[in-house]
DNA sequence: CTTGAAAATGAATGAACGTTCATTTATAGA
DNA sequence: TCTATAAATGAACGTTCATTCATTTTCAAG
């Protein structure tokens, strides 16, 4: 007796073809741009010819759909798994976990946020939902940080956006190999999103563990 | 006698059109992104047929560079001839100086940061030289300020960059009628940004008028 | 009013687009 | 080996695209 599970429909290759759309059309949509690619040259990435693409997509922004909305839900459940040495703060928290995973999803980040407009508005609804809730968890940091005396943040939905923008930012010019490395960035950023957001009579802390 | 430069050549409008059509074209490029507009749309928008758009510009590209290429120059000039009280310190400049031109010009400033891939790289490396230009008078200002411990910025490259993207962030949530006004806007953001590369025995200062 | 050049028209061009579909090929289970 | 189904093919569909061009219209200067 066989597992359901693990039975392959006959004349199946398994998900593999859809695999390898979805990482041809990432880094096509990201280079170019969704609207400036097309279904021949993410078929001949593939390896295969245009009708093929539909054995697996219904259409051209049905990709796009999956993309997005794969990557937002991963983003939040990345953050709610995401391991941190237990006496780490939260906004340190945060702060090294945006950079890490935008700077390892570099691509999917990218068309995220600059193909928005390409989406029809019910899946629209959807990514902004979720982006609200990933702001909200920074957002909530700040608010009890603030009311704690931790920090000192005006506005917590303003300060919550301009420091994510401002992590956002990095991978349009970080580059592997480049004279600062990874850790050297997150330490960077810490610092000055910290003393951003520092009560002002406290003193900053420079080092960063 | 008359002046040769008064004189419009014969049938001429002006230069009326073309600058319709520039119009026209940031609005849709800010809309729908470069590659999703049509020369159709952008005639339609003029109340033109879509061939007498060639009587302005070669190509829909070349309306590209344009507005690419006018705004980069416009937003240096901007800079060189900004009017700030003369007790005002530099730093407080530059914010309150980016944040208000690129509310001015949300369209423009959308197209030449969304679009970048979409200019040949001639064209692309003459905006990516303006922008470095554009960087580095932040650089500088946080440099100069920081040797004369005024601020204290690990590396202003690097602090540049995330100022940058954090003001630049703003158009993209700010919306006229909201709950704060621009000016509040320009407060809150620059509060943060002075903290961020405050010195650390520095008192920070809350009051901004 | 005439002239001449700029601007706009209307029609057309070939190319590229997303998508469809009847047919063939590949493959895993019986 | 046979069967059933998924996957891929190859060709085609109608549409839209940027661009071209001969012709017509517009209009300021003479």
């Amino acid at each position: 007796m066989q597992s359901i599970a693990t039975r392959s429909p006959p004349g199946s290759k398994g998900q593999e073809t859809a695999k390898r759309v979805r990482k041809a059309a990432l880094k096509r949509f990201a280079g170019a741009g969704y609207a400036a690619v097309s279904m021949r040259e993410i078929a001949a990435d593939v390896g295969v010819r245009p009708g093929a693409l539909y054995n697996h997509f219904p259409t051209k922004q049905d990709i796009l759909k999956d993309l997005m909305l794969t990557h937002m839900a991963d983003l939040l459940v990345a953050w709610d798994t995401a391991q941190f040495p237990a006496a780490m703060d939260p906004l340190e928290r945060f702060v090294r976990f945006h950079i890490r995973y935008h700077l390892e999803r570099a691509d999917e980040v990218f068309i995220s946020y600059m193909e928005l407009r390409n989406l029809e508005p019910d899946n629209f609804e959807i990514i902004e939902a979720e982006r609200r809730r990933y702001e909200a968890i920074l957002t909530s940091i700040l608010h009890e940080g603030s009311a704690a005396g931790r920090y000192s943040v005006d506005d917590p939905k303003v300060a919550t956006r301009a420091i994510i923008a401002m992590l956002t930012g990095i991978p349009t010019w970080y580059r592997e190999g480049g004279h600062l490395g990874e850790h050297d960035v997150e330490d960077l950023y810490l610092t000055m999103v910290r003393k951003a957001v520092a009560s002002e009579t406290r003193k900053f802390q420079a080092e960063t563990g």
